[in-house]
DNA sequence: TAGATTGTTAATCGATTAACAATC
DNA sequence: TAGATTGTTAATCGATTAACAATC
């Protein structure tokens, strides 16, 4: 879960810290609403019950600049992290399973507004077929493959049932894709210059069930 | 994020470690199935492109012992972990927000079949509530506090949308809830004794918006 | 100015990995 | 038996935390 691939090239920040921006970003926006310019490192981790210097450390890999006794001018924080998330430009994303899980993600406008273009979804079931209020137009599956070459999309988000995974995903590598935000437990069999996101429901369930007889608090 | 309240008992294993035991137990319960009554630490390592030692000190905590050239037999490896993880014993939960993901959480098999014993769910829209056909009844919202505390439950799934979330954890709170599984993006205010794990969607999107743009993999 | 905050360099902490004796 | 695998003890690695000079 943790192995990264021996051709990535540097990323100057550690799977912790790039986990913990949106949080910073979260906090700093409120912070600018609420009419605020500046931000301490102090404050935001307060705000979110971490130590102060982890925040400071963090921040530092954005490139962001601040001024001792004041802080971070909260709009050029704002733009440093969003630049260094890639959250400031666009790519097209596709979603592959049209369930309950997927129509939740076509809901998420943070996701839409952090640059995540749904150009389309796909489902086996021919109830699904058709276009969405709220959401791309869900195809079938056998349109997989061609639709996913012609719209060019980068990214697959698949929420499929787990015993369809692996022959979606191969369809989907298939025709181009490379990136995968895989939501099911399956563990994909992909080439090596496939990137694949685990989004592990069973791993946090474990956390829960584990500290829930312990008492305890992440 | 990973801040361990100060009156926790002691876990004899880290988050880490917790996290991928739900994916070793995955890969000997099929190879059990597969016929065979005895699994190496080696086997799991390769089928799950880990360390061999990584797995081998995870196994330790759940205080199976293995037999040097043989490996770990099946079905005492399979009890050790459910029994480490708490899946072995049944525990009751509420769903609060009977939207797409919170719909979508009712369906998984794999969360009721590892204890989890959804008793009701809440929602604010009228058109949600009723009785479901692969889930708990759905109640309106404003019968939660009483009925979390007639049945009992122990553990509450928030899939609300963020501007109720803080309102729904005070209820669920005021209503004896201790754990809370909090889907939204909402950094959550509860007492010292209440249990918070965040199942951060941003979090993960940030890595892959990063790893993206510089290719890798997880 | 005085003092809070930044950013850098060093120390600590904890998880992962290595080494290896025991053993079936 | 020979050799693969376990489990323990030690070494390494990387992330977090501490210390502190610089500075606005």
């Amino acid at each position: 879960m943790t192995r990264i691939a021996q051709h990535a090239k540097k990323v100057s920040a550690s799977i912790p810290t790039i986990r913990r921006l949106p949080s910073y970003l979260q906090v700093v926006k409120r912070h600018m609403m609420e009419g605020h310019d500046v931000i301490s490192g102090t404050v935001i981790a307060e705000e979110l019950e971490l130590e102060a210097i982890q925040v400071r450390k963090d921040l530092a890999v954005t490139g962001i600049v601040g001024k001792p006794r004041v802080g971070y001018p909260v709009d050029d924080l704002i733009s440093a992290i969003e630049r260094f998330l890639n959250w400031d430009s666009n790519f097209k994303a596709v979603i592959v399973g049209a369930g309950n899980l997927g129509s939740a993600l076509m809901g998420y406008a943070e996701l839409r507004d952090h640059g995540l273009n749904l150009v389309a979804a796909f489902d086996l079931s021919e109830n699904r077929i058709g276009p969405r209020a709220n959401g791309p137009t869900v195809y079938p599956i056998d349109q997989m493959g061609e639709k996913v070459r012609s719209l060019k999309a980068e990214l697959a988000i698949l929420t499929v049932p787990s015993p369809v995974a692996q022959d979606a995903c191969d369809i989907l590598v298939d025709a181009g894709i490379r990136q995968i935000w895989n939501f099911t437990n399956v563990r994909l069999r992909v080439p090596e210059d496939v990137l694949v996101l685990r989004e592990d429901l069973s791993s946090g369930f474990a956390v829960l069930t584990v500290l829930r007889n312990v008492g305890g608090q992440l």
